[in-house]
DNA sequence: CCCCCTATAGAACAGTGTTCCATTCAAATG
DNA sequence: CATTTGAATGGAACACTGTTCTATAGGGGG
């Protein structure tokens, strides 16, 4: 079989696991099938990428570096950016499939994110945490800590995403219920309604 | 080997897959870990249980069964109810870390629940429905559908429950950020804020 | 007591991640 | 352009996995 140069072995790759785990899932995301798919030997993937795990780890990372950049929006209206940023966070999941099921839905078996990669998982959350931040300058989240008012909208978030990818959601209009959820947390959370 | 009289497999079978996934997770629960646990053969989970995927679909089956019976909270106040059932989505994960792993966290290579299983699901997620069309009934949840306001409140549960189980929960008071969570939710979505 | 059902141990199969091997080709150097 | 050197290759091998098949032997009912 013909040698794959060097410089084409990375990108392909990586290409691979993204197809693979969109077309057959978790699942069918072996070493030899990826290998194959790149058009690489398998012994390749140990000599670039550190095994299975090394892969997994770079998509992981690759994908935090992506979200951390889509959840950056900053105009003049915190409150505003938040819900953006919420969805994006959605976008990110619906766009980038393969990374989302990497970083947040599956578990693959011996994979555990080394502490770069986990620090810059935390950065991303940090993220969050600072629109937080700025909504509360503006009268919003009163009473709350910054990182639970923030844990909250992390959850809905990841929770609403991840029933919708799994495709156990039960909603009709995916985007506007969860635009919903977004905003109705948003209100909920905001000024203390301290309604006559 | 002495032989395991046949009505002692079914229960000890059970009891090996939740003590194995409570104590070293997905990755170790393999068919033969599970029979050495419960002291039985491993051909035994193919006699009695149809394979790994059986035994891990009667896991989902009860673990929907106890579920259903926990959220069906119902007393003269449909908010009051909501929030319990809430709470109770919340206990159960924590007490059966086992059960809510298969039914909602971890997906195990090949197994998809059968057409029943799935109805027995559904029909837990109209539990939660049932107490949005009773809330509704006392003007909350105004100008939302039923199972998008369900959709809503169970993607928020979800959310939190599943971030808490993998440890990746940033906040303090896991349990009062959870009321938070769910009680900012209710209200956001609640009555239709149409302050001056 | 004896017979039948069934739980048992064990081998075997394909598939997994991973490691080691000699071979052979691509790329960089002289 | 020729030569060396580094690296990508195919293939075998290891310990696992879920699963199937086999012969064996033990326990409960007639």
């Amino acid at each position: 079989m013909l040698r794959t140069p060097s410089q084409r072995i990375e990108p392909a790759v990586l290409d691979a696991v993204v197809h693979i785990l969109n077309e057959d899932g978790p699942d069918g995301l072996t070493v030899r099938a990826i290998a194959k798919r790149a058009k690489v030997a398998p012994m390749t993937i140990y000599n670039h990428f550190n095994g299975k795990n090394g892969l997994l780890e770079i998509v992981w990372t690759n994908g935090f570096s992506t979200l951390q950049q889509a959840l950056g929006i900053e105009t003049s209206d915190p409150a505003h950016d938040l819900i953006a940023s919420a969805l994006a966070y959605r976008n990110f999941a619906l766009e980038h499939r393969a990374h989302y099921t990497i970083m947040f839905v599956h578990h693959f078996d011996g994979f555990v994110p080394s502490i770069p990669a986990t620090q810059l998982a935390a950065q991303t959350f940090q993220v969050l945490v600072n629109h937080i931040k700025r909504c509360q300058t503006v009268g919003l989240f009163e009473g709350y800590s910054a990182t639970n008012a923030a844990q909250m909208m992390w959850s809905a978030c990841h929770g609403y995403v991840s029933i919708e990818l799994t495709s156990v959601n039960f909603s009709s209009d995916h985007e506007g219920t969860f635009r919903s959820l977004i905003t109705g947390l948003l209100r909920g959370l905001g000024p203390s309604l301290t309604t006559p």
